[in-house]
DNA sequence: ATAGCCTTGAAG
DNA sequence: CTTCAAGGCTAT
């Protein structure tokens, strides 16, 4: 049920739990299933089971039904081709590529999980030096925003109303999810082998040795697994970016028709309504995804609160990545705004640009892709240092597989690069320090009136200060 | 038949 | 050269 038994686990045999003695046909196994796959294979031995043919495997018991050992043996992904038709000793087989990136993404996994501490303190340490003073000398708000004094903000400060209703308004959730401890979640992936292995039907030939040593198709196996299932999973939740783009921009056409012509609208508040529709369709995001809509409202809603503005920055560093101009900012919009322009705004939004642009730059010279980036959101969302959670060990467990996801999908997919994973998360505390940076300045902003009322930014903004300890 | 230990030999 | 996963051997 603990998360560090995984650990040990890796240490076991996925057959019968015994001591593994290394990679054997495929995967690490023990010493004796190792020599029963071989004894199996290399003699065409057909087994049958006194059972129902789903006989519990391990070390007291592997004797008992070789039938059933020998399934759990293919399930667990042994490889029938790595037994050689030819008996040749010695040498290596194709497979050896194959162990030393699995060692290596083992490697890189126990040392996440070792410094997955150590890197959370880290991330909350950032976030408190990243407060910013600004030149409004009178009113700087020290932690906590003066009282916004309308009668919403008076039900409790974790039910906001915007967002409640935001996350709301779809109808039911899912009532109570009881998280139930993974059992090893990533691990579950069980290709079923083909039942021309498993059961033995008209095949008098016996195992069938493919050609030479190679597997068929080795991005198939339960072993090689190229795209973690999870990584795609969560690219699928991503909303269409036409879609958000017209959504916002029908909005604001709407909005200016209705403002009247003599109300020119201030490119500062023209810039909020936008990141605040942004926000919207994040929260839209949120709860459509994966995971996510397993929580009760309440833990949603701390989620939110901690990562708005981390998730909006990465949003806007996406664009631009995508955009690759160092001259300019794609807005939400599709409109362009020139760095110039911007920077006439004052040194604190030009400075955030700047680190923004530093960003988006390095993630472009990594050319990180559209999974990675789904990946890194939601280890953005998932962060299980919120207080007060609910449920934190299921926010904690879903961090843990998406970390174990991305560190794969970046091993195969990239792996001339094996730093690739800690590169990328690497920008995740830089994405909070900046939004950080940036919760102030609006906070700024808020208290010289330049930010457009009824604006789910500000809520989001005194959400989280009135909860922060 | 099982499983622990031994020998082999291409890849790095 | 060393590595280490293949096959081989053999007492239980």
């Amino acid at each position: 049920m603990e998360f560090t038994a995984d650990v040990e686990l890796e240490e076991l045999c996925p057959v019968c739990g015994d001591k593994v003695s290394g990679y054997h046909y495929g995967l690490l196994t023990c010493e004796s299933c190792k020599g029963f796959f071989k004894r199996t294979v290399q003699n065409n031995k057909r087994y049958t089971c006194t059972q129902n043919q789903d006989c519990g495997i391990d070390k007291t018991q592997r004797k008992r039904c070789p039938f059933c050992r020998f399934q759990k043996c293919l399930s667990v992904g042994m490889r029938l081709e790595a037994v050689r038709a030819d008996r040749m000793r010695g040498g290596r087989n194709k497979f050896g590529p194959m162990y030393k990136r699995d060692r290596a993404m083992k490697q890189q996994k126990r040392a996440l999980i070792r410094a997955s501490g150590f890197k959370i303190e880290a991330s909350t340490t950032l976030l408190s030096t990243g407060q910013t003073e600004y030149p409004h000398p009178g009113s700087l708000p020290g932690l906590h925003l003066p009282s916004l004094s309308s009668p919403e903000y008076d039900c409790p400060p974790l039910c906001p109303p915007a967002l409640g209703v935001a996350l709301q308004s779809y109808g039911s959730f899912p009532a109570q999810y009881q998280y139930t401890a993974p059992s090893l979640p990533s691990r579950s992936i069980k290709a079923e082998y083909p039942d021309a292995y498993s059961s033995s039907p008209d095949s008098s030939l016996g195992y069938p040795y493919p050609d030479g040593c190679m597997p068929a198709s080795p991005h198939s196996s339960p072993m090689n697994p190229g795209l973690p299932p999870l990584v795609l999973e969560l690219v699928s939740c991503d909303p269409d970016e036409e879609q958000v783009r017209g959504k916002i921009c029908a909005y604001l056409h709407q909005e200016q028709s209705g403002r009247g012509k003599l109300d020119k609208p201030r490119p500062f508040g023209l810039l909020c309504v936008m990141a605040d529709q942004t926000l919207f369709s994040i929260v839209e995001w949120a709860r459509s995804c994966v995971f996510f809509k397993e929580l009760k409202v309440g833990d949603q809603m701390r989620l939110l609160h901690n990562c708005w503005s981390e998730l909006l920055v990465l949003d806007h560093i996406c664009r631009q990545v995508h955009h690759g101009r160092d001259s300019s900012l794609l807005l939400i919009t599709g409109q362009e705004a020139d760095l110039s322009a911007v920077s006439d705004a004052g040194p604190p939004l030009s400075s955030m640009v700047e680190r923004g642009q530093e960003l988006a730059r390095r993630l472009q010279l990594l050319q990180v892709d559209r999974r990675e980036m789904a990946c890194l959101k939601f280890l953005i969302l998932f962060n299980p240092s919120v207080k007060l959670l609910e449920n934190q060990q299921f926010v904690e467990s879903v961090q843990e597989q998406v970390n174990g996801a991305l560190l794969e999908y970046t091993l195969y997919s990239y792996p001339q690069c094996l730093d690739r994973f800690g590169q990328l998360v690497l920008r995740l505390p830089e994405v909070r320090s900046l939004s950080a940076q940036a919760e102030d300045y609006l906070c700024y902003k808020h208290l010289s009136g330049e930010v457009p009322c009824n604006n789910l930014l500000i809520e989001m903004l005194h959400a989280k200060r009135s909860t922060a300890v």
